[in-house]
DNA sequence: ATAATGACTTTCA
DNA sequence: TTGAAAGCCATTA
């Protein structure tokens, strides 16, 4: 199984330093926490690159097992996009622990990740 | 090469 | 507290 990072498509090898770290990122946040997309762009090393995070949880292959879920948005809220794809955020937080509201938005302050 | 997009953020009214 | 506006920057078209 080649791990999550290296499966966008083209090149046999893709090997994208900045997906990389990103996912090195979302997989050290901790269950039952939550980390913004800004918090984790610079964790990760990359600064101003919070949509980048965006960009690659979307290309991420169904039945990845990197932990997405635990990212959200600066708000605090589980960022609404066309499909299932909230719901099914707010349905594994919960099941960490981490109650949202109905607008899908969660306590930064209580489950925030202060980074590890 | 130029323009539109977007799982984003910050600022300001 | 809310929402619009402007910044930001890689990816797509």
């Amino acid at each position: 199984m080649v791990p999550d990072g290296f499966c966008t498509s083209s090149p046999a090898v893709n090997p994208d330093p900045r997906r990389q770290r990103i996912c090195a990122t979302v997989d050290s946040i901790p269950a039952g926490r939550v980390a913004t997309y800004g918090q984790v762009a610079r964790e990760a090393g990359l600064p101003r690159r919070a949509r980048l995070v965006g960009a690659v949880l979307r290309t991420l292959p169904a039945g990845s097992r990197l932990p997405w879920h635990r990212v959200v948005n600066a708000k605090g809220e589980i960022s609404p996009r066309p499909g299932s794809g909230p719901r099914e955020q707010a349905r594994r937080l919960r099941r960490e622990g981490v109650s949202s509201d109905a607008r899908g938005r969660v306590c930064l302050t209580q489950y925030g990740w202060d980074g590890s």
